[in-house]
RNA sequence: GCGGGUGUAGCUCAGUGGUAGAGCGCCACCUUGCCAAGGUGGAUGUCGAGGGUUCAAGUCCCUUCACCCGCUCCA
């Protein structure tokens, strides 16, 4: 693929308005992202793809029979018992050391420490946990420091997080020479918080969401009783999450606020390898369908290490992945589909004390079980964002420079309605023909300047098709069809344009 | 959080302590007969923000915000 730079495209969404600073006019703030008039359209498009395939469409699955999704719309702010439940209040808060000298940050559950045995008033020695290279460095300080070789015998070991601020003073970092220059473990709490009533008080906090999941699996029991839907099926959801990032980067890649579509399959446990190769790889065809074709994108098997705790012993976890821009060469994630295991419908079973309300009754097997879970949780805005890098395609020969490649499906515009010239009546027929398309797909009419400069607006926001209303339309009822992509033209019958645009927009 | 870089019109960028500029784009009219043609006119700036030095600051100093790169982090 030809080298895009991010600056390009970021002052092209700008431009055309597809993605704006959030609260630019104060200044921005970071890690919050707007999205314009063609943004939002194309947001949009793969928002109602995503729902029309995964929920409203038919989807056969790996036994050759229909698979039943249906929908929820949960709200962002839950019990926050939810989240002691899910493990977000315990996980999600990870204290950080810094280091002054060496500028290092250190997760401060993964120092330790090493000390004279007995002694309180000399320096401790910090290293990274299972890490020799640390241990054994640390080991040389304290013996230089204490002059002599040590048996094992005679060190203390703890945990960085067990000192007090005194001994902290007296500990030198794993990358430092001087003692003192490790902070102390600041909080990073990944949840954003806020207050239930207008009373501010520690007894009425709540989270913003850090996942749509969680929804999900709180109406697990109501979903099964309001509907006729039986192992395995899948709820749907696509909503906001927000997550207080360390740090934001990289464009709309790791915003605070972002939009998942989030789907939990559950299924008998013994299905499940079954289940989550098969979603895997449709998830993986469903983003080549609506242009990640290239070799841009790629299917990542995580390594055991990297599983979250909920995913340890299941059938695995797969990364759908895009080579942005600015990861080149490597990719960045779009989607994950993990098998959960129980782990989700467990913990709220304990967590709420209803537990047969979150057990699934299998009447053909006359069992009662914990159904498990495959999730294939996608980012919206990491999806739109690889729609953009996708369709940026820079192009010296045309004259805006610019085209935006995007599937027809995905293309915030469809066509482009033009007279030839803006007389003669040309326009009156373009505008008969402009209001025709508009009863059903997102047309722009534009009877001004020069047509290079309208076909060349059109190149940059993406529009896959143009028709042009000439003199001869006026003749023999035909107009000009100028494609995006090949710059070709032909002609076709007026009154076949409709037809001919659904056809190519499915 | 740390280190480095950047910030002037919608965009790309000039700007020597002394009146805020250009090209492109945008808008109107004319012209225009298939790829940002031409003419005439027009609108557009808290020079990222706040403070300081100075007779005078876009320019020098301090603080701060945002973006980019690296580190760190990413249940």
């Amino acid at each position: 693929m030809a080298t895009v730079s991010m600056d390009d495209l970021v002052a092209l969404c700008r431009r055309r308005g597809f993605i704006f600073q959030s609260s630019e006019i104060y200044g921005g703030i970071n890690g919050f992202w707007d999205y314009g008039p063609l943004g939002t359209l194309l947001k949009r498009n793969l928002k109602q793809a995503w729902w029309n395939d995964m929920v409203e469409r038919e989807l056969v699955g790996p036994d050759g029979q229909p698979v039943d999704i249906v929908g929820v719309d949960c709200t962002i702010i839950m019990n926050p018992k939810v989240w002691e439940a899910s493990g977000h209040v315990g996980g999600f808060n990870d204290p950080m050391v810094d280091c002054k000298e060496s500028k290092a940050r250190y997760r401060a559950d993964h120092l330790m420490c090493l000390g004279l045995k007995g002694d309180k008033v000399g320096q401790i020695f910090a290293y990274v946990e299972s890490d020799d290279t640390s241990l054994a460095q640390a080991r040389r300080k304290l013996e230089k420091y204490i002059k002599r070789e040590l048996a094992d015998g005679d060190i203390d070991r703890c945990a960085f997080t067990a000192l007090s601020a005194g001994e902290r003073a007296i500990t030198v970092g794993p990358d430092a020479k001087t003692p003192g220059t490790l902070t102390e473990p600041r909080q990073f709490n990944l949840m954003f918080k806020t207050n239930v009533g207008a009373v501010e008080d520690p007894t009425n906090i709540a989270y913003l969401r850090p996942e749509t999941a969680q929804g999900i699996f709180a109406n697990f029991d109501n979903v099964l009783n309001s509907t006729r839907v039986r192992v395995p099926f899948g709820i749907a959801q696509v909503g906001k999450a927000f997550r207080n990032e360390v740090t934001p980067r990289n464009f709309t890649f790791r915003s605070r606020e972002f939009e998942q579509m989030e789907i939990e399959f559950f299924i008998r446990p013994d299905s499940a390898a079954e289940w989550y190769a098969w979603w895997r790889d449709s998830r993986f065809r469903w983003w080549q369908s609506i242009g990640l074709s290239s070799g841009n994108l790629q299917l990542r098997e995580h390594a055991s290490d990297e599983l979250a705790h909920y995913a340890k012993a299941g059938a695995g976890t797969s990364d759908i992945e895009y080579r942005f821009p600015f990861t080149a060469p490597g990719f960045g994630e779009l989607e994950g589909v993990a098998h959960r295991s129980d782990f989700d419908l467990r913990q709220h079973a304990t967590h709420c004390g209803k537990g047969d309300k979150m057990r699934y009754f299998d009447q053909e097997r006359n069992e009662r079980y914990f159904p498990h879970v495959i999730e294939p949780s996608a980012g919206a805005d990491r999806g739109t964002l690889a729609l953009l890098c996708e369709a940026y395609t820079p192009d010296p020969a045309r004259p805006s420079g610019v085209v935006m490649r995007f599937h027809p499906r995905m293309a915030p515009v469809k066509a482009g309605v033009f007279p030839l010239v803006n007389k003669d009546g040309m326009p009156e027929v373009a505008e008969r023909l402009y209001r025709d398309l508009r009863k059903r797909h997102v047309v722009e009419y534009d009877p001004k300047q020069s047509i290079g400069k309208r076909y060349a607006r059109m190149d940059e926001a993406g529009t896959p098709y143009c028709f042009t209303i000439d003199g001869d339309t006026l003749t023999n009822q035909t107009v000009t069809v100028r494609h995006r992509d090949t710059l070709e033209q032909s002609r076709i019958a007026i009154d076949q344009v409709p037809a001919w645009l659904d056809e190519r927009l499915g």
